[in-house]
DNA sequence: GATGTTCATGCAACCGTTTGCAATCCCCCT
DNA sequence: AGGGGGATTGCAAACGGTTGCATGAACATC
């Protein structure tokens, strides 16, 4: 039915062989066989099978890119900015939501293994051991995770949340609550720690509250929490924890950044309309940076290493001056 | 290097047809046979090389699903819907992302033409001809969309529009700015249409604005346009547009709902954050409904045809009693 | 003019799986 | 006993490319 290799070997009057070269191995083949060969195959429409392709090659030209949740708000600008970059490259990329389940996580990609030539794990939360199990059978690069051997792609978040709790303290503030999100998560860890010191460093008072969903949910949740510590500012582990949070209040009729101040992290779009002071993770650059770290993988054997990205704080209206 | 089909043949004792078909047509195969190439498979963890089941099938066991803007927060929950429903009947989902270039969205399609058994458009800007055009390489099913031909999964948005002016009627209001997004879009038409002959209906003076970028930019250039009407209430084409156009209102001192009602389109994650009321788009239920006809239109050769959803008003807190 | 090189192309095996056909075996029926 | 038929399995040819090797032509070298 479809047109293939040898349809185009017929009509221009050459071997497969030769066509195949033509497409895939140009300096091998004479200029003028080529063209001729290339306009045949313009002619009848012809595209090469991948599938036939990647059996022989044992290169597919797809890509997996693993995420916990595409409909959270963190994703989407990091598998467009890597979809795109992708395709200058020629690759196709299958995009897997987990739903956060460790169990799908795996399973996905081991599912994936026979269909890509590598995957990209974002913020995983599968455990170091079955990341590096797993990546003996495909390569794998992850962002924002630091598991030993394997490349990675970091947002410094620690800089981060180091502004964040300085802006803070130029405030005013000297208490400050801190919405941890999944302890597994690395973003988590890193968000903590640096937390931790910051505020030593600054003479502030940490109250860590957590874990928590990172959803609203998980921030509404927190509320009275957050109350109880008497803290004046909050430091949330993500945008969507941070406006959860300012819904509630705002529904038990405090005012932000009056009553208490919020920052998130991620700088998300929503983090935009509602105008959230929050530390903006460059998730795009990351994409770009996760696909060029796979595809180095990919094609040298060689394992590349570790690419850290900047952060920085986005001072916007939901962080002020401190009551009283 | 991995294992194939004829390890497991050989650990077994059969021959690789037979293991082949204890996988693929266990009715075939004598159980007690069946059983034993299972726990050798198992044993030396086989995985079905899908290239070359591919080759020899015809059937990737892929689909493709083409949007707009992965970024665009309507989008992700249908695609999550739709790659969870597509993974029980163990097909994978390539997303695309088009950056809404027409041009871009053809050459996805073609490029994916030879790697997947077929592709979802979810609104595409592409003209009807083209994608009929294009339908006879893969098969297509549309969501928002109606080609002449094709199966499609519609939202109803004409209802939800009716509802949002009945609800502005209610309110006092007279005079409505329409925000009407791209020409192309069918469910701008929808929109238009539908609002024409409800306003008409319910006695209300209607202001087309557009075509409008359906994004926050497009709703906050349209700011000044949508004042110069009088109108004391907006209905945009989605919250995108309604959000930016509210974000550009407040900078300009204006108070929405108080002096001006503003509805959006879509229902999405960010809506709800700053109480945006919207029409509820159906989208993880259209993600679904649009696999189950694309499921089908491939295994039964029958063209199945078109299901439409319902949509319903939000009611939340963007609109209010209409000025003095 | 014999020899060596380079370039262009053809040949055929191979990638891992599926599947139509043929072979074998066992059982049942007459 | 002979034959028909179903169940189970093996055989080998695809599927559409890629690629190592062989072949042959053209050309330069001495």
């Amino acid at each position: 039915m479809a047109v293939t290799i040898k349809d185009v070997a017929h009509a221009s009057g050459v071997h497969v062989s030769t066509v195949s070269r033509a497409f895939s191995a140009a300096h091998l083949v004479n200029p003028k066989t080529r063209a001729r060969v290339l306009a045949a195959a313009d002619a009848l429409g012809y595209r090469p099978n991948r599938a036939a392709r990647a059996l022989s090659t044992r290169r597919t030209g797809n890509l997996g890119l693993i995420v916990a949740d595409i409909a959270n708000p963190f994703f989407p600008p990091l598998i467009k900015a890597a979809q795109a970059h992708a395709r200058r490259s020629d690759h196709h990329v299958f995009v897997a939501d987990t739903d956060e389940q460790v169990r799908v996580e795996e399973e996905l990609i081991r599912s994936m293994a026979t269909q890509v030539d590598g995957a990209l794990l974002v913020a995983p939360r599968l455990s170091n051991r079955l990341i590096a199990e797993l990546s003996v059978d495909v390569p794998l690069v992850v962002v924002n995770r630091r598991p030993a051997g394997l490349p990675a792609v970091l947002m410094d978040v620690a800089s981060g949340a180091r502004q964040a709790l300085e802006h803070l303290h130029g405030f005013g503030h000297r208490h400050i609550a801190l919405l941890t999100g999944p302890r597994t998560s690395w973003t988590n860890q890193q968000l903590e720690h640096a937390s931790t010191t910051a505020s030593e460093r600054l003479g502030l008072r940490l109250h860590p509250i957590g874990p928590n969903q990172p959803t609203e949910e998980g921030g509404a949740g927190a509320a009275s929490d957050v109350l109880a510590t008497g803290a004046t500012a909050v430091l949330a582990y993500n945008d969507l924890v941070a406006l959860g949070l300012i819904q509630e209040l705002r529904s038990r009729k405090l005012d932000v950044p009056g009553d208490l101040s919020v920052i998130g992290v991620d700088n998300t779009h929503p983090a935009r309309h509602c105008s959230l002071t929050t530390v903006d993770m460059p998730t795009a650059a990351a994409g770009r940076a996760a696909i060029d770290l796979l595809l180095r993988r990919i094609t040298t054997e060689d394992s590349p290493g570790t690419v850290t990205l900047d952060t920085h704080l986005v001072v916007r209206g939901s962080a002020g001056p401190a009551p009283d």
